[in-house]
DNA sequence: TACATACAC
DNA sequence: CATGGTGTATGTA
């Protein structure tokens, strides 16, 4: 996607929040996770409807670059308050912000106290620190990102010719999962609900998703990776990365070149265009794909200085890994850029645990992982489900029968048993409540899972849930193994 | 082990 | 007439 206000790399500062396509992930999710996840925060200034706008989900929904043929940026967002204000989805977003600002407030004590303090005997120590990190810096792999663009409304596209130059979006009325840069001038997004993107658009025209054709294609462009790298990583079924080192090796070729072959590949075999990142690393790699797209890609060279001028002013943002709530905190110190989080080292040490430490040191350093491979070995299996809200303990285990079927089911295909289950509660009110239990022996079928399930909910329906309450409207059971 | 949070897609 | 589903990592108790 492209980016509105560049500095002189053509870099996103600030601004940005495109966030990428949101794809249902069903199959060869390689999640390899990274970022600081939760951060022991405390504290801030009970923010109220302006901030939650600007700093929710819902916030964040509205704060790309919209604004080309639609309406502009602060148009959006009044739609999508309007759209949200009374919900009980807002209500929900609202009270996991007021917690979210009364940590990053404590938080805030904690640093400003820092700041007063005279820390240059933890200097050595925390630039230690970094050297280590500095000596993990591999610079002899040549590793690549590539992302379809706007895979699923793409694919539609193609297939249905009249869909083309309209504003659409694949999904339904309650939630879209992909739209294409037409709706996208209209501030429509992946992760909106199908009912705002209409109020946003009013001609927005909402294909369902279709995964089997999805799935198919998926298929095909894997296929194009493996010519390239055998043991190609795939993120999600319209992303992976490649390490082309060793193909490189077989021939007298660019980089970039390669990577031009590999994307025209995509287009000659699905008529779809991909874009690219190429980069010494995965970290860099896929910062990279996202600049030039769609259908284009960015190289960034093999070499410390010009990583560090590439990732110097980058946006915190970009790292994948730092989310929302993760900005928000160093933005909250400061912090904007991987430039900043260097200068500000000493204080990330301080205030965070020495695993997020670490992972904001490499991100900042561009520092990252170029391990390529295929094998990946699952930690748990879920199903879930929204339905509308129950009012009987019965229709509360039927749902679990069916689910604890499906579980089962796909357990079966894959060999798999474990030994804890985990139910989470949506309640009507979007609050998420999960119970879990573990046993002794291995287990994998339906009534297995039905019974202990079945326990989890009853102690819970009658003890930690209210009955009023307990027309919750989801169910997820995870088996770890 | 149990539960919550953050993040990616 | 209404805000999804699957998976991973990590912090805290």
């Amino acid at each position: 996607m492209e980016s509105d206000i560049l500095d002189s790399h053509g870099f996103l500062i600030g601004e940005e929040l495109e966030g990428d396509d949101f794809h249902y992930v069903e199959e060869d999710q390689k999640n390899e996770n990274i970022g600081p996840s939760s951060i022991p925060y405390p504290s801030s200034t009970g923010s109220k409807n302006n901030d939650l706008i600007r700093n929710s989900r819902i916030g964040e929904l509205a704060s790309n670059k919209a604004g080309l043929q639609g309406i502009d940026k602060e148009k959006v967002k009044q739609i999508i308050y309007e759209a949200s204000k009374n919900s009980a989805f807002y209500l929900n977003e609202e009270k996991k912000d007021e917690a979210l600002s009364i940590k990053l407030k404590q938080m805030m004590k904690k640093y400003e106290s820092l700041k007063k303090q005279n820390l240059s005997t933890i200097n050595s120590k925390v630039d230690n620190l970094v050297q280590v990190a500095e000596r993990e810096r591999d610079l002899s792999h040549i590793i690549v990102h590539i992302d379809m663009d706007a895979f699923y409304a793409s694919i539609e596209e193609r297939d249905n010719p009249s869909l083309r130059n309209k504003p659409m979006a694949v999904g339904d009325n309650s939630m879209l999962t992909t739209s294409n840069y037409e709706a996208r001038n209209y501030g429509v997004r992946s992760a909106m609900p199908g009912f705002i993107a209409k109020k946003l658009c009013p001609e927005l025209i909402i294909v369902p998703c279709n995964f089997d054709k999805y799935r198919a294609v998926s298929k095909q462009i894997r296929e194009i990776f493996s010519r390239y790298d055998p043991d190609y990583t795939p993120m999600s079924l319209d992303e992976a990365y490649l390490d082309i080192t060793k193909y490189l090796d077989t021939i007298d070729e660019s980089p970039d070149n390669v990577v031009e072959q590999i994307r025209r590949e995509i287009h000659e075999e699905t008529k779809l265009t991909a874009s690219a990142g190429i980069a010494a690393n995965k970290l860099l790699a896929k910062i990279c794909s996202d600049l030039n797209k769609p259908n284009g890609q960015y190289r960034l060279q093999n070499n410390v200085d010009d990583i560090m001028n590439f990732i110097r002013p980058l946006s915190v943002r970009k790292i994948p890994g730092i989310g929302r709530v993760t900005e928000r905190i160093l933005n909250e110190m400061d912090i904007k850029t991987c430039g900043a989080i260097l200068d500000n080292r000493v204080y990330i040490h301080q205030m965070f645990s020495s695993s997020s430490f670490n992972f904001f040191i490499r991100a900042a350093l561009g520092i990252g992982s170029n391990i390529v491979k295929t094998d990946h070995k699952r930690k748990s299996k879920s199903i879930s489900r929204t339905f509308s809200s129950l009012s009987k303990p019965d229709d509360l285990y039927e749902k679990l029968r069916e689910l604890a079927d499906h579980l089962a089911a796909d357990l079966l295909k894959e060999r798999l048993q474990g030994k804890t289950i985990a139910i989470t509660f949506k309640l009507v009110n979007f609050k998420m409540i999960t119970r879990e239990r573990s046993v002794k022996k291995y287990i994998h079928t339906a009534d297995d899972i039905y019974n202990i399930g079945k326990q989890v909910i009853f102690i819970n329906i009658n003890r930690i849930i209210p009955l009023q309450t307990f027309e919750s409207t989801l169910i997820t059971f995870i088996n770890r193994f």
